[in-house]
RNA sequence: GGCGCCGUGGCCAAGUGGUAAGGCAGAGGACUGCAAAUCCUUUAUCCCCGGUUCGAAUCCGGGCGGCGCCUCCA
């Protein structure tokens, strides 16, 4: 009963074993924030938000930090292409960025550092690495890192790197480098980067960080030097992650990351996500289309953060009746006809079942896929239990309810459900006036009429259920 | 070229040695004025070939197919 992550680092099942007992602190490389984010971008920020949320869930004082990159080359080039300032271009992106986090129920996390706020501290960081010899400045005011200096360089991705420059794809005269393979901490500033505001004095003159630097210096100073975890999108193990490393454990010589986990890129209808395929989906898209949040959310937490997930429209469909059923199925029990009197039920057994399923799913490498698949078990079990009773005992409902929040803690499914389905009392008391018009037809058998009413409301994505209790209506998406 | 991953029912997707979770879609039935919701029934020799084993989707070898990284893309 313990969790299990993969670790890049040991390529393996690894048990967590966090720093202090108790304790979880955990960085992940958020987004740089120069446009909208899209629909693979939050594939990742969505696991980061199940590793949050399950390990607070599994009790764990938990630590976490994401950071918003707002000034590299990305940043400045659109910054400058728009005319403006990265700060100015970058905080409306921000902006809408935490904005669709909270659409897509991503919990606010501890700190969003921003590594324009950092330069001091790193500009400090790049000195301590100069002290302990693993760097150093270049006539063109740049500073790198010397990877000579550090010689299990590599060892994340499990590359020898002395090889790994063979090929020809660095310019080897393009800076002042000993070695082709160093790689920039400090660089001195362009033309383009002081018009948009990204050059600040440093010993080596007017410059920038290079973007590596941004993510050692402010885990370190949030977090401290060692890390439990540290998250991020695949593509960003080598080299982002493997400078990190140099960087950090070349700063402090002691490890910096005690479990490294990355996300596999998604693909969209079958196929990478790419500009030249012209298949980009940004979330906003898929907002403005109408999709439900929370089917979209399901759809990315469907399948293991490390396997293939294919993106579709159809699957997206898929997960909104999914969702449905999820949504449905809460208010079919907080609406169970309870009796003190009534005898004992399988619920209590289906909820600790359920429980310590979803357990055992999500402590073996956050397998959200197995932990959803026991919800809907538990779904099932008790729809059907319910099925065979008139009513249950207070108790019995409570238990199974609270399994289901418990769960939803973690998954979030109907926490966002609920947020994109809010009414306002107005439009309540429209429908409840249409109902009772409706109910007066049905008495009279006059069904033309209340199909007709049915149909007004469907029309505005109000769906009807007449039960023995009487007529209850939902918002669908 | 180097390193690595994947191929499970119509679609999506768990399962890494004991004879296939779950969701969606489909079909039949129950319930309903009709629906909706729900329940019941129903749909897989796990890409192919060989091997190891009492036993493999799961391990090994080969093949076919798809893909990723080695380029400051999550």
């Amino acid at each position: 009963m313990s969790l299990k992550v993969y670790n890049t680092a040991t390529r393996s099942l690894d048990t967590f074993e966090p720093l202090e007992n108790g304790r979880a602190t955990v960085y992940a490389c958020g987004p740089t924030i120069y446009n909208h984010a899209h629909i693979g971008n939050f594939r990742t920020f969505l696991f980061f938000d199940l590793v949050h949320r399950y390990l607070e869930w599994s009790g764990y004082d938990v630590r976490f930090v994401m950071n918003l990159t707002d000034v590299d080359d990305k940043v400045i080039e659109a910054a400058d292409a728009a005319r403006t300032s990265i700060s100015d271009h970058t905080g409306p992106f921000g902006e809408i960025f935490l904005d669709d986090c909270r659409t897509l129920g991503v919990r606010p996390v501890d700190r969003y550092p921003r590594a324009t706020h950092y330069i001091g501290p790193m500009v400090d960081f790049i000195e301590r690495l100069v002290a302990r010899g693993h760097a150093y400045a270049a006539d063109d005011g740049a500073v790198y890192f010397s990877i000579a200096s550090f010689p299990t360089y590599g060892r994340l991705k499990g590359i020898d790197t002395s090889t790994l420059m063979a090929g020809a794809r660095v310019e080897q005269d393009e800076y002042e480098k000993e070695d082709a393979r160093d790689f920039a901490l400090w660089k001195p500033a362009t033309e383009m980067d002081e018009r948009v505001g990204a050059a600040w004095d440093s010993p080596w003159g007017r410059g920038r960080p290079g973007w590596h630097l941004e993510c050692s210096v402010m885990s370190t100073a949030e977090l401290g030097e060692t890390l439990d975890m540290h998250l991020g999108g695949e593509d960003l193990i080598f080299p982002h992650h493997e400078n990190e490393i140099a960087q950090s454990e070349g700063a402090t010589g002691k490890p910096f990351v005690r479990h490294w986990m990355h996300v596999k890129h998604l693909f969209v209808e079958g196929r990478k996500m790419s500009k030249s395929l012209g298949n980009f989906i940004r979330v906003r898209e898929l907002l403005e289309e109408g999709y439900d949040p929370a089917a979209i959310r399901h759809l990315l937490i469907s399948s293991h953060y490390r396997g293939d997930l294919n993106f579709t429209r159809a699957g997206l469909e898929g997960s909104r009746a999914a969702v449905q059923r999820l949504l449905d199925f809460e208010t079919r029990l907080a609406g169970v006809t309870v009796d003190a009197m009534a005898e004992a039920s399988e619920l209590p057994g289906l909820a600790e079942e359920a429980r310590a399923a979803f357990r055992v799913a999500m402590d073996a490498d956050f397998n959200s896929a197995d932990a959803l698949a026991a919800v809907f078990r538990f779904v099932s079990g008790v729809n059907a239990a319910l099925d065979r009773r008139d009513a249950v005992r207070p108790a019995d409902r409570d238990s199974a309810l609270d399994a289901l929040r418990s769960m939803d803690q973690v998954l979030g499914l109907l926490e966002v459900a609920r947020a994109a389905r809010s009414v306002d009392d107005d439009l309540a008391a429209w429908v409840e006036q249409k109902i009772e018009e409706r109910a007066a037809a049905r008495a009279d058998r006059d069904f033309a009429t209340a199909d007709a009413i049915r149909q007004e409301l469907a029309a505005r994505n109000i769906v009807l259920e007449d039960g023995s209790g009487g007529t209850r209506w939902k918002v669908v998406s």
